[in-house]
DNA sequence: TAATATGATTGAGT
DNA sequence: ACTCAATCATATTA
């Protein structure tokens, strides 16, 4: 009302109205006119007004039809003009119009979750499903990759959920600012509309829609963390590895007993050949992870009760040995027809379980001798090195393999701990004989 | 069903 | 970043 008061004093003040509207506001009578001779233009103009002022009681269709009428209206132009001056008095138009808003912190948390659980972002089936088949072709027990689909499946459905709904959001929010440009745009046939304005009530319909995608987003976040705490608690759902996996890991690690310290790619092949390429917790991507964990579980459940696990370190050591002794046999059909000083091939990097290094001070213990300290991180050694040694050893191998194979811990210090056990690189064993080298590669 | 085994997690230390 | 030690929660066994 307030307004209206304003435009008719407005409108007075350039003389082109003098009647009273709608409502009984009466304005003052134009001052130096008789009222005769422009009568018929006043009425003009007050008939004008009425109908601008009536024309939300009217039906759309009869509204159209004015609409049309006004906009043919001689009168027009200059009623645009005298509400473009108006408007430009008030000030109405957009004041510092606080663009720019920050991001909000929720949103970018959201954000960053649905991006790390994988709902946002790009898809990546292919390598999961590529994961899964070679789980599969590996022979893994199919209940934990049964769990890990069935898990996917579920993700993916609240993936494709998400989707669709912020799909919805986006194109009503589309229609939505299409719709008040369109409606805004017509509008600005019949008074003054800046682009600027357009743009800050299409900015305002955006805010709007984006806090509705927020609900989206948090919904969708506790759908994901809902469906994490069901499948994933690994604790709740732990699965025992297979026989063949402890069975790898048990070799490695009593054929490591000094340094029982995988590095990265150890624990990487040594998780591929447990067929743990997935690991129980899929969100931390981590073979290495659990065989990181078995490592750490086997090392301080070994030196906290070494008698206990005596029986499965012997029975560990022999097994070793019986490979020890195929691979010496190989070894020794290849040594007559190769150089003795060729370096082994094996220092490409990737562990050999049964001829790692570590296996000639195995047969060193098994032999009865204390090496105590001599041998950390002695795992890859040269396979001619190895050679020579095993085959000066054979009477104890023969022991070995025969009688009373106590496998101490000599890796162990007096405090309990693996002493040394520092990343073993390369090491010089001084006890070994000449030209000896362990080149450690797998760490 | 209690006891034991085992994979994972947590917090401190380096 | 990695390990250790303690602990948790579940799986397996007796």
């Amino acid at each position: 009302m307030d307004e209206q008061a304003r435009i008719m004093q407005a409108l007075g003040g350039v003389s082109l109205a003098g009647h009273s509207v709608q409502g009984g506001m009466a304005l003052p009578p134009p001052h130096g006119h008789d009222g005769t001779d422009g009568d018929g233009r006043k009425q003009d103009i007050g008939d004008i007004l009425h109908q601008i002022m009536t024309i939300t009681d009217q039906s759309l269709d009869e509204a159209q039809a004015k609409k049309h009428g006004l906009n043919c209206h001689r009168m027009k132009p200059a009623l645009f003009s005298v509400l473009c001056e108006i408007k430009e008095k008030t000030g109405l138009s957009i004041r510092g119009a606080q663009e720019e808003d920050p991001p909000d912190p929720q949103l970018m948390r959201l954000d960053n979750m649905l991006l790390a659980e994988g709902v946002s972002g790009p898809e990546k089936g292919g390598g999961s499903a590529a994961a899964a088949a070679a789980a599969a072709a590996a022979g893994s027990p199919a209940d934990n990759s049964i769990e890990h689909s069935d898990y996917r499946a579920k993700l993916s459905q609240i993936r494709q959920i998400y989707h669709t709904e912020l799909e919805k959001y986006e194109q009503a929010c589309n229609e939505f600012t299409t719709h008040v440009m369109n409606l805004l745009r017509e509008q600005s046939r019949t008074r003054p509309i800046s682009p600027k304005e357009i743009e800050r009530m299409v900015s305002i319909i955006h805010r709007k829609f984006s806090s509705i995608q927020m609900q989206l987003k948090q919904s969708t976040c506790e759908a994901v963390m809902i469906l994490r705490s069901r499948f994933l608690d690994a604790r709740r759902k732990r699965r025992n590895f297979s026989k063949q996996a402890t069975e790898i890991l048990n070799e490695y690690f009593y054929s490591h007993l000094s340094n029982p310290y995988p590095s990265e790619e150890a624990k990487e092949e040594l998780a591929k050949k447990c067929s743990i390429t997935v690991s129980q917790n899929p969100l931390k991507q981590g073979s290495p992870n659990s065989v990181s964990n078995w490592f750490g579980n086997k090392r301080i459940r070994y030196k906290k009760n070494i008698g206990k696990f005596q029986e499965e370190a012997n029975l560990y050591a022999a097994k070793t040995a019986v490979t020890a002794a195929h691979a010496v046999a190989a070894a020794v059909q290849n040594s007559q027809t190769n150089s003795p000083t060729t370096p082994n091939s094996g220092s490409s990097g990737s562990f050999n379980l049964p001829n790692s290094g570590d296996m000639f001070m195995s047969m060193q213990n098994l032999n009865g001798d204390s090496y105590q300290g001599a041998h950390v991180g002695a795992n890859v050694q040269s396979q001619v090195d190895t050679l020579r040694h095993v085959i000066s050893q054979t009477a104890g191998y023969n022991d070995a393999l025969g009688g009373n194979p106590m496998y101490s811990p000599h890796g162990l210090n007096g405090n309990g701990g693996w002493h040394d056990a520092t990343t073993p690189s390369s090491v010089i064993s001084p006890t070994e004989g000449p030209g000896s080298v362990h080149s450690d590669t797998s760490n």
